[in-house]
DNA sequence: AGTATGACTCATT
DNA sequence: AAATGAGCCATAC
């Protein structure tokens, strides 16, 4: 656990940090979801940024989050920026079988992952 | 303390 | 249907 010089999460948001980090490590490959469905999956609807800075600052808590399974609910890559490299999130998605073209994933909607599939699939 | 920014999303025009 | 504006939450300056 470290904590992030130039970030500063306060303690509720490394909470929060720590949710998004475990849904988005449980998404199966091949599969994509969004910021949004990861916030009102932890509750929080309206804080999709907040998962977007979580992934932002992702890298520097653990580099084993796929953060690039992690589009917006357009399926754009949004955040192929930050990836360092701008190929390396369609890399990754494209290795692992996920279409992706022009920047967008390609049949998103037959990939898309619903964390509260997850969630919810024992209740 | 107030303004600006962001890997977003929804509502309205 | 596309484009624009506003809402949201937290950080940075």
């Amino acid at each position: 656990m470290v904590q992030g010089q130039s970030k500063t999460p306060s303690s509720s948001t490394l909470i929060f940090f720590e949710q998004v980090y475990e849904l988005v490590k449980l998404i199966p490959r091949g599969r994509v979801t969004s910021y949004g469905a990861i916030a009102r999956a932890l509750g929080s609807a309206q804080s999709s940024r907040m998962v977007g800075w979580a992934m932002n600052v992702c890298h520097q808590y653990e580099t084993n989050i796929p953060a690039h399974r992690v589009v917006n609910r357009c399926g754009l890559l949004t955040g192929q920026h930050h990836f360092g490299t701008p190929n390396v999130m369609q890399a990754l998605l494209e290795n692992e079988g996920v279409r992706v073209k022009n920047n967008k994933v390609v049949d998103f909607k037959s990939v898309f992952w619903n964390p509260m599939q997850e969630l919810t699939k024992d209740l």
